[in-house]
DNA sequence: GTCTATATACGGATAGAC
DNA sequence: GTCTATCCGTATATAGAC
């Protein structure tokens, strides 16, 4: 019973995992719940939205350390005090912005469905899913690649990790089609490694994918045969 | 006359561009002259050396927001006062930071030697060029890329151009091979981009290289091949 | 040219009223 | 649950001695 839809597509994607509006909010609520005083999803949701979403906004044009909390109290509407009931501290929100994305990738990445498609399929579920999670999640992932100097040692060791499983999980994949001959390529570590890195592009350059009028889908099926194509593979 | 190499190496590189070493705080001492106090470039060289060295430190590993000027001092060894005979202030620091690697970048992209090489070699000196580069002025790269967020609004755009120019560059290539037909490839101007992005990879993901063990020529050697497949060469 | 001592402000965090 | 007022440490920056 995979999560997994039939149809690659962006609203499937949506749909299945529902990673934004105010499912995430909720998610945002109970990993964070120890971290605040208020008790009530009721009163925290819309809160917390606008904390998170203020310190996106303003850690994106100052970044974070730059950002005083006097900064996100103006934004968000709230006082002082008033933020340090949804908030231990300033690092806390950092740490908190890590362990949501962190939780939500676990999630889409633990869905054992893909292992069982066939290595072109897997390959395209892995990078169009990779590159929909990014979309929806943009100011997240930016974050945390930008600020990872600000997080704790087990947060940045934490998404290191992450990325060389995503790599392994792209070799692996890559492996499984050079086993039944689909793929022929050397250097497998390589183009993991590179096509991971093609697929942060989809945030780090947002800036240049909107100077070059490139959208979601286009950008993942372009990610998708430029891979198939170091692969050697040509459809039968 | 060009100022390229006739052999594409790390040490022919080195030699040609002179980007490290004395004359790299030469450079600094330059251009950064009018923020300074101190007239001597007898006296001045070696604190630079220091008080940039130290800030790429202390930026790599707590970032540049974070670190504070008593940091700079007791790393450096030299006072508050002292530092100050350098430095405008904290912020011009990182604006010098990112004027010196600019200046340099443009040194070497301002050779027009490369422009009559034929398309693969024209290649292959832009990558391999890039990469070299990167290497040496590694720290200076890393600075830039990850805190511009800290830096000027011109500065920002600044870097932005750099990089579209650099994307220009390699897409003017990719042209001048279509036109003759040894290249053959659609999406060039994705190409380029993702060209671009697997460059900045060898100052962005040190870790991972480090952790697969690979070496500077070899990963320029990667590079390239993996573009001109892209670009369906094969050698006559 | 380099240091110590200090001015001044701003940031994170909390107490306590409502 | 939210606000205002305030504490206190630390940061940038400078003045002035040596």
């Amino acid at each position: 019973m995979s999560k997994w839809p039939e149809t690659i597509s962006m609203d499937a994607f949506r749909e299945t995992w529902v990673l934004e509006g105010e499912p995430l909010w909720q998610r945002v609520f109970e990993t964070h719940r120890d971290k605040m005083q208020i008790k009530s999803p009721q009163v925290a949701l819309g809160n917390l939205e606008k904390i998170f979403n203020s310190t996106f906004r303003l850690a994106n044009s100052k970044g974070f350390q730059a950002m005083s909390l006097r900064d996100l109290s103006r934004e968000t509407g709230i006082s002082m005090g008033g933020l340090y009931a949804y908030i231990g501290s300033k690092d806390d929100l950092a740490s908190a912005i890590e362990e949501v994305l962190r939780k939500a990738i676990d999630d889409v990445m633990s869905d054992e469905a893909v292992l069982r498609l066939s290595p072109v399929n897997r390959l395209k579920a892995i990078l169009y899913g990779d590159i929909f999670m990014n979309e929806i999640m943009l100011p997240w992932y930016y974050f945390c690649y930008l600020e990872a100097k600000g997080l704790s040692r087990e947060q940045r060791e934490a998404a290191m990790r992450m990325e060389l499983k995503f790599d392994e999980r792209l070799l692996d994949t890559f492996k499984a089609g050079v086993a039944t001959g689909l793929f022929k390529a050397d250097r497998l570590e390589l183009l993991a490694a590179n096509t991971t890195a093609m697929l942060q592009q989809w945030y780090l350059k947002r800036w240049k994918f909107g100077l070059m009028g490139v959208r979601t889908e286009e950008y993942a099926a372009y990610v998708f045969d430029t891979t198939l194509h170091s692969l050697h593979y040509h459809e039968a």
